[in-house]
DNA sequence: TATTAAATATACTGATTGGTCTATTTTGAA
DNA sequence: TTCAAAATAGACCAATCAGTATATTTAATA
């Protein structure tokens, strides 16, 4: 039932090249990183790419999916690990403005990797495209539960006016470099709670 | 003092090149487009170009800069046209928003190609994305004149909050090919008019 | 230890990339 | 009509692109 050893050698150079890959691709841009500097980078060789996935697009398209996973379970962990379960669910949304105000300080933020995946991919019935907009409906879902359990008079609603802010702020952060955008949709969130509570 | 014949000549082969440039790189991205399809299609030579920029990525810049002049043309006239000079400037605001869903209608809507732009070319120095976050700060200040007209209690907050409401709008208009975006960001915005105004 | 499959390194493909060079044609002004 | 500047076409460049082929090494299992 474990997996043999067979397939976990298999794995692991894939592993590898898959957090190498979404590390360039998300730094530079998918079609700015070439196959050649991703497996350099991972130390693996050219096969190990080509025996794992059909393609770069295939590749990319597992990149996306891999930090949908890691993004979501981010977001589980950061909303639930802020918030004490004591504190109104009204206040875990709010949460996520502070969560999202410490990524965007991280040097490494490049903002949000499913927009910049979605704008180079731009055809609608793209798998990579899809892939990213797969990603923005599990974000709004997430929203939803939480603004559900804050008893919200219309909590789809209020999601997806959630999703504009922190959606307008990644976005404005990356483009303008502005830590404060986090901040400033915060403020937002607050008045619109107000008034959706 | 007029134009001599010999610019408009030279201008004109150049100016083909700059509209077909930002049509390609808007519909399929900067790094995907390259020279010889663009001049190809613009029916121009390869040294139209070169002899106008000096190379791809400043080709790019003056795309990003004739489209931030061409965007904030189309925003003074559409606020202007659609809101007329009796109604609330709150009601400009919120005209925007419209303008907006109309333009996400078109069937050759891409998303925004200033977040491309910042997207492709993430490194904060690069003169392309340095264009990008100049058109970002025009679009801002615009905002800000209309909530100062409409008497805001604080403009600059205000102004800033319908940034990152059209800024979200169009980023998951683009990713998730909803058009609904703009209504809903219109919804937001009428709320934060109701607090802020 | 022998076997077998997977991961490796590396050479290679043809196509395409951004950019240069040059000879020729077109053009507007004198 | 002459003349000089500029736009043209198209050959050409080295570098890089994604992807393939193959021979060799590594390592897990029986």
């Amino acid at each position: 039932m474990a997996e043999t050893g067979r397939q976990t050698r298999r794995r692991r150079g894939y592993e590898k090249l898959l957090r190498t890959a979404r590390r360039l691709f998300y730094q530079r841009g998918f079609h700015a990183v070439g196959i050649s500097e991703i497996i350099a980078e991972a130390g693996v060789a050219r096969m190990t790419l080509y025996n794992n996935a059909a393609s770069k697009e295939v590749l990319i398209e597992a990149v996306i999916e891999g930090a949908s996973n890691d993004v979501m379970a981010w977001l589980e962990r950061g909303a639930a690990s802020i918030a004490e379960p004591t504190l109104p669910p009204g206040q875990r949304l709010l949460a996520l403005f502070d969560l999202f105000e410490a990524w965007f300080s991280e040097p490494e933020f490049q903002g949000c990797i499913f927009a910049k995946a979605a704008a180079e991919f731009p055809a609608q019935d793209h798998p990579v495209h899809l892939a990213a907009a797969r990603h923005k409906r599990r974000l709004l879902e997430f929203l939803e539960d939480i603004t559900t359990d804050a008893g919200a008079r219309q909590p789809a609603m209020l999601a997806e006016h959630m999703l504009l802010l922190l959606e307008g702020a990644t976005a404005l952060a990356q483009q303008t470099g502005a830590l404060i955008a986090a901040r400033r949709g915060r403020r937002a969130a607050e008045q619109l709670l107000v008034a959706g509570l």
